[in-house]
DNA sequence: CAATTTTGTTAGATAGATCTAACAAATTAC
DNA sequence: GTAATTTGTTAGATCTATCTAACAAAATTG
């Protein structure tokens, strides 16, 4: 069985492979917030264990096992953000701390309860998908709205950056997933977006925000 | 901040000091399950942070602040517990391992949320006290149903001993709190009772039993 | 391609929580 | 009240997770 600080690596190495499927030591350590050598040797011992393949001045990556090891925290982090959004009133931005904590509960019993009083949900809060059982993740793809055209119709689905100070900011937009947004206009400029949902009035929205908003178009 | 372990000590110390107010480093290691010199650098340690007073060969008592810290976890253990029955459906003999981790949990708003949802309750599943915000428990002195007497009637409040065997005993007979007994005679040899509850099937009870069970006498 | 920078490794130290072995104090028993 | 037992302490070791300093390999850059 991982240790709480193992189970933090697995998920680094999960996340951070999400693209590359090769992990840096440097990556690794930045992601976590120790050094280096503390990831060397972390990393031989992930070895150990069966959870990463490994060699010396190569890149990180995990394995079969590792993967599901981390998907299944990843699901306990996830159905946790969920339960506590929908079955005990949480704000979407108030809830990565306390799953961060949660996820490291081992108690099958808890979460399989958590995910049957929600009718297994398939997504957490932010949009993210919520691994299986079986350590599976249903991979959807959604477009960034900096992607889209204007006089596109799309709905708000998922986030590509969940931290506190963009969730708040959603919030203070009245921007949450479902809502339906209508892209007015591009400037071409800075490719910031004027918008509308929710009636009428207009909102811009910068580049950079953009990119962190995942949406399904309609028309 | 104290760590997990830490926290474990004062838990262990506080359940421990109940009866006795002081506690021996021996019963302290048996309750931890570890061995006596690891108590004793931890007590030095605990000393040190100002939860203890502790001197050689003597034995340990929490300072006021240490009692308050044990306090508030005990508060986070209990108020899980009754979340996970009254909320998640959880068995009383289910919820104990389950709390063990989740008292360990830093997250006011997470607790505060717990015991908002259930109102406020005063007692967890097994009819022990909640201890408060500021750490103080309201201690109800209950009998002991082996003190009571042939044609008293009483309502089952608490028990003495919350393991799983013991629970899994009750619910084997169909003894939950709040359930009104009226004692038929005691067996003069050893102290059984048979005791009738739920309309009339007489059940009896063993002196074992009816010492860990508290309740309150009606007639 | 040689020099510089970045990335990664090794060695050795530290802090927390644990252990065993050896010894010392306190308590119990006769 | 001495002997035996129990209880408690000290010393020293181990394991995990971390660090810094020093060095080595790889990548980048002019």
């Amino acid at each position: 069985m991982a240790s709480q600080t193992e189970e933090n690596y697995l998920k680094s190495l999960f996340n951070l492979a999400n693209e590359a499927g090769e992990v840096n030591i440097s990556e690794l350590a930045q992601q976590m917030q120790v050094s280096m050598p503390t990831v060397n040797s972390m990393v031989k011992n992930l070895q150990k264990s069966g959870w990463v393949i490994y060699e010396k001045y190569r890149p990180v990556t995990l394995t079969t096992s590792g993967q599901k090891a981390a998907a299944l925290i990843i699901r306990k982090h996830r159905l946790t953000e969920m339960f506590l959004v929908n079955k005990m009133g949480f704000g979407w931005e108030e809830v990565h701390e306390i799953a961060e904590q949660v996820e490291h509960i081992h108690a099958p019993k808890f979460f399989d309860r958590m995910d049957e009083m929600m009718g297994h949900p398939l997504l957490d809060p932010h949009g993210s998908p919520i691994p299986d059982k079986q350590g599976r993740i249903q991979e959807i793809n959604f477009l960034t709205l900096s992607k889209c055209k204007v006089g596109q119709q799309v709905i708000l689905a998922a986030l590509t950056n969940s931290s506190t100070e963009f969730l708040e900011f959603l919030n203070s937009r009245n921007l949450s997933l479902g809502k339906e947004l209508k892209i007015i206009s591009i400037e071409t400029y800075d490719q910031s977006m004027v918008v509308t949902y929710d009636g009428h009035p207009s909102e811009t929205l910068s580049e950079k925000v953009c990119e962190r908003l995942l949406v399904r178009v309609l028309a």
